[in-house]
DNA sequence: CATGAATGAGTTTTCATTCAT
DNA sequence: GATGAATGAAAACTCATTCAT
């Protein structure tokens, strides 16, 4: 077994590395905030030489930005496009599931969530403009869903805009509160009470309580 | 090139040029970020000089913290505990006229809620700990309302604590978007929204909704 | 006598401020060659904090540029085109003049030699390319010198573009070793040799060292 | 993206990638300068890895020491002592035959050229005493002959130290304009003008240019 | 021998804060 | 009080050099 690579001393030690770097970057973010870290704390965590650090990585930033992205595309690759086609989950049980995996990926991640939640914002107007445009691709995404939900009487009337705020916000708080540990529950309980929320509101539909902004169907 | 701005020597001249930094400090914060701002492009758009700053104020840090305490003082002031005596408003509306007056006081400060909202996290444990503070009172005064509500039947069944997180993040997210001018809509409309989602939710209750694999469509 | 203007502090304090560093630099880059020192050294010998350099510059390069800048200026306010107008001097004695003040402009201030004839070369492009364009200009000025002078018989014929390479090239050695100490020599003395070198090149014209690379005029 | 670099095995094969390092540096160094050079851009241009330069080198200034040294003994070696002995060339002709076979040989190494006199100076003490050395022996050998000349009646009368700057300067400038693509010319043309330099100066012995700024002896 | 990943000393540069006027 | 020049601690980043494979 000789190995007969001229090149490349380790074909995937590199990547480890880089691993290694982007884990130790990613937790000294989430304890103290990504301005507050410097390239220096993050080469003490990971035990390596600061001219190391510059190998894998442009600079600070180009940490945060590949942390940012990758973790992302693993939220991206948790939402499926909801299909209405017949053998197929009911939508609001397909909802469900992209809630439910987002939230447990979300869970099994918790430094990185604290860093994308908290920190990457504000930075500089490119990387903004990174998170603005994945945030503005999801609220197409599922405002094109209330849309289509709306239209085959699975989701009430309303401001499609309004609710993709409302419900992106109270997902994004419940799982940043979950993570930083001010919620301890699990991913079902998360889920549920969320589904619930959508189901039904906070609210009784008593007497008392009831506002009729839309007129009763019949 | 000469300097406008006008010598501080009342005691009501001193507290409008402390006013005439803040505000300048805020819509520097709002635009670029607190960590991005500099102590120059506050004192060079409030026009005064470098050392008069810190006449007014110990350090920067201490004008974030006058600008984000007084905002937390604002918004702690909007909310009135539910008083569920008769002849009051029913529950549903005062928690609709706490919604209403958080709101308004929010689009009618928006760099404020920028500034509170995005960059007010991850500064220093210290800072952190104060906001933590705030919204841990907030939950804990809102969790309660829960509770009430619960034992009133005005509030349905459910985990409290996981209502306020996906309510507050709701809200937050609600009025960032809206200060952002992702959202442009009324105080009025975002409040009705809102409302409309604590009441009930986002999901029709309908035979198709519920959770049964693949419905048939009549 | 009230100073009545309402800012700067010193209106000429600024700028003996700025010579301090330039002098010190200048001293510096002669000492020690531009590369190898760095903005320590120069606010050491400055006596200075390392940030107050950069309130006078915006890195290293500004101040040989400001160094080189003036004194190509002050090489170039030294250099007087020819007029044959009578009354006026004999050209030869117009150019000795020129020939003069630069040697003595030069010889006066050693260590600026240094920095413009060593280390003003080879730093990046943008650099060279106002060195060479000093130099083109002064070449054109010199070749155009030496073509009114061929036209009038006061300067033999010849390729002047290589007449100004060894001529120019001949005076910054001459001045250049005079300052480094190589050369111990009055301006008078530099001057005189240099004209007699024009005058008559360095060989005698007897028979045995003759050459005739251009045949005779008759 | 296979190195093609071959292994070097045999001594023969040690000298030529010795070689191929020392050009390689050379070209790079006269295109962006020594300083600028980074032992990187060496290797990358050699194609061998960075470790291996070390296995030649001893650090980054000994390929500059190594590429002058070679530079200065080839010019060395163009000059041979001029010899009144009869049944050889004039002296002038001997003179003619050093210039002409320094100026080939420069022009055959353009890159050397610019390294040897742009560069190699004010890198640190240590190598500027070396170059300052070589010329000093080349200005005592110069010196040595013109004082010879003088006795001879072959060089006129005159300040030797200060003919010799003169004389260097104009033909390392000459050289330089040349190599660097100012001054297209031929070996041969350069030559011949730097002769009519020395044999006749630059000026005409008219009256109208005629200066005594030496009283005649008698 | 050759390799190239790792090292860390050395520089540049920024910017919050101080203080003499 | 007001000013703004001066300060220097703190960070980012580079690159010549080493060394395990």
């Amino acid at each position: 077994m000789v190995d007969l690579a001229p090149m490349a001393r380790s074909p995937a030690k590199r990547e480890e590395r880089r691993q290694q770097i982007l884990l130790c970057a990613r937790d000294a973010f989430a304890e103290h905030g990504y301005q507050a870290v410097t390239v220096d704390d993050v080469v003490a965590r990971a035990r390596i030489a600061r001219g190391t650090f510059y190998l894998y990585f442009d600079d600070k930033r180009a940490v945060l930005d590949a942390l940012v992205d990758d973790f992302l595309r693993r939220i991206g690759s948790c939402i499926v496009g909801i299909d209405i086609g017949h053998g197929r989950d009911s939508p609001r049980e397909q909802l469900r599931q992209n809630v439910e995996r987002i939230t447990r990926m979300a869970l099994s991640d918790p430094a990185m969530v604290k860093v994308a939640l908290r920190d990457a914002t504000g930075l500089d107007p490119a990387f903004d403009a990174k998170i603005r445009s994945f945030y503005e691709a999801l609220r197409t995404l599922i405002g094109e869903s209330l849309s289509e939900g709306q239209q085959n009487g699975i989701v009430r009337a309303g401001d499609r805009a309004v609710m993709v705020s409302i419900g992106l916000g109270g997902l994004k708080e419940l799982v940043l509160d979950a993570v930083t540990g001010e919620l301890a529950r699990t991913p079902e309980q998360l889920v549920d009470e969320l589904m619930r929320f959508l189901d039904q509101g906070l609210l009784v539909a008593g007497r008392a309580n009831r506002v009729r902004s839309t007129p009763p169907r019949a």
